[in-house]
DNA sequence: TGGTGTCGCGCAAACGTTTGTGTAACCTCG
DNA sequence: CGAGGTTACACAAACGTTTGCGCGACACCA
């Protein structure tokens, strides 16, 4: 029953407590216990350090936050995290942001303009050092003018917006390669998925997809891209009306997995089976895509990577580094969902 | 470009700027905005509610938290926000807790005794009202005995641990549900994917499924039995290692979805399919398992519900009001992945 | 040796809020 | 009409930290 941990039951720990027991001002604990250390010598300081480390101590973040106007978390908003794909990005932004001593505050916006707006005045009131936005508008996406008119350091990732730091993968090219693969299996006739007409990732993939068709000579016709949610129950929705279309199309393209697996799902209500009776690719390539039956050809995109790059960009931005948008590179894994068994 | 928003310019607007302007003390204002309100009289509160909504006041939560020594977040620990089930639960819990006006912070843990011990040690120095542990371990949990030592409010969700409250789902139920569906099937030779011998779940589903089959003449040889991760990637390995086995099973049970449809790509990689020559049941009933390609037979539990209902006892434990641990009922959903197709 | 510079540290104020205590003014009632 | 009680507010302290300022002590150099 040694105490690996302060007891309970002593005074808390603080500044004072350790100036105390040192025999020094409070002021030169504060400074001793500050990384960028001035006006204390290395000798009281290192035995401030061992002090505190002894006895346990923990910066207070309130205190700090009241005092300094800023805290050390960063803000992070996101559609929603049951979304894999954001969810991984998370665990690359969060990961990211612990090792420059950083936490990060998560919440969902399910898309929604006002409830968005709502959670970001929350991160605001508390102060948060910076803003991840997953969730950018096409739309006029005022959170990003908001941010920028208060001069709050902030980076969009997945979702890009012209003239605003984003990290993202090429959802152009990806949408391209896509496209690619299907005409060379010979598919012509062909259907999307599109995604919600706000999101960048939806729209540039399907951009990039149309492009490379019209350039093949084999011209979407407007009924044969249609919207849909990222969820399941969207792609599954907009499979079964795709489907329903004359000419039926060979092949289709979903912006999203997770879409393309709910297209999977209308195609078996249609008795078609994926890859023999009619193509279907994905993307994103999250990890379920490989092992279902059927396994799903997709676009495989860097997620996590996507996570960290974009939390470093924004550390970046914080030091009043130069900083640059980047696009990471995506690459086409050709399943049986194209190829047949 | 008139402004919604409280202008950037003017001086932050806190309890003083309001005093101020309504020509009252401080301790007034705080009086007045505080629902409790004591000690002053319903005119000029209303006055000053009138005003504080108009200059658009937002209390400072880190002033608040520095002098009450409590905030109104709760902290969450979660093994991964990557794991559907897990995101969802989560999703549920920061619903309720923003109905009682409380934010929730989240940290993944991947179930690291030593990061979850770190990340405990964070939401405390940040005095959450409480902790909701997702990710409670069978093998001699010190988080929760901190928690209890320190008094600190928790509650567990997802997984169990006897004498600590939490809701979860009945998983000795659901493993008997998924044991007795494949009995009727005619399946007496069968495997397990178990999941983690640290989490309940896991455990307690494996142990319904195979109390059902040794009172049903059936007794299960351990090597039946297989621990495994509760990734995709893990049921994979374990599905793999079950078909190695001499007789081979006719059906599989993995404790969660994500693994069950890791078992299915083992299943291919040794030419067969789910269903039709093996069958395959997971839990949970993730919303990807009814659009596969081959549908999968499932146990399905409430996990936004789970959430809500966890955070639901928390609070209520908060305010002193007697609470009892919660199971959640689930039931089968049968597919294609048990009757072929 | 005296003037100048640097170093190490203490002092005190401030961030915005909550809350116990003090104190006028008012109401009530015998 | 005066004693006792209540009401409505002001006052001030405190939470733990950071940081500009001041002041001795010491070093250095001419």
């Amino acid at each position: 029953m040694t105490s690996d941990v302060p007891s309970p039951r002593d005074e808390p720990v603080t500044l004072a407590a350790i100036a105390a027991r040192a025999g020094v001002h409070v002021s030169t604990v504060s400074r001793a216990l500050t990384p960028g250390a001035n006006g204390v010598s290395p000798a009281t300081a290192q035995r401030i350090r061992a002090l505190a480390a002894e006895l346990g101590y923990q910066r207070d973040p309130a205190a700090t936050t009241l005092r300094t106007g800023r805290s050390s978390i960063f803000g992070v908003l996101v559609p929603r995290l049951t979304d894999f794909v954001l969810a991984r990005i998370y665990e690359g932004l969060d990961a990211a942001a612990a090792r420059h001593g950083y936490n990060t505050f998560v919440a969902n916006t399910t898309d929604d303009p006002a409830l968005r707006r709502e959670r970001l005045e929350e991160l605001l009131a508390r102060r948060v050092a910076g803003i991840v936005l997953g969730d950018a508008r096409l739309d006029g996406d005022d959170l990003v003018k908001i941010l920028a008119r208060r001069n709050i350091p902030y980076v969009l990732v997945s979702r890009r917006l012209t003239g605003h730091l984003s990290v993202t993968t090429d959802d152009l090219l990806g949408g391209r390669l896509a496209a690619e693969h299907l005409l060379q299996l010979g598919h012509h006739c062909v259907g999307v998925a599109a995604g919600e007409p706000y999101a960048s990732t939806g729209v540039e993939r399907t951009t990039g997809f149309v492009r490379r068709y019209a350039e093949a000579g084999f011209p979407l016709p407007p009924e044969y891209v249609l919207p849909s949610r990222f969820d399941t129950a969207g792609g599954h929705a907009a499979g079964a009306a795709l489907l329903d279309l004359d000419p039926r199309p060979t092949a289709i393209f979903a912006v999203n997995d997770t879409a393309a697996i709910g297209v999977i799902g209308a195609l078996r209500e249609h008795g078609l089976r994926p890859g023999s009776d009619v193509a279907v690719v994905g993307y994103n390539d999250i990890p379920v895509a490989a092992d279902m039956p059927v396994p799903l050809t997709t676009v495989h995109s860097p997620m996590f990577e996507m996570g960290q790059q974009a939390m470093g960009l924004l550390i970046d931005r914080l030091h009043g580094r130069r900083v640059r948008s980047k696009r990471l590179r995506p690459h086409l894994i050709a399943r049986d969902s194209t190829l047949g068994d």
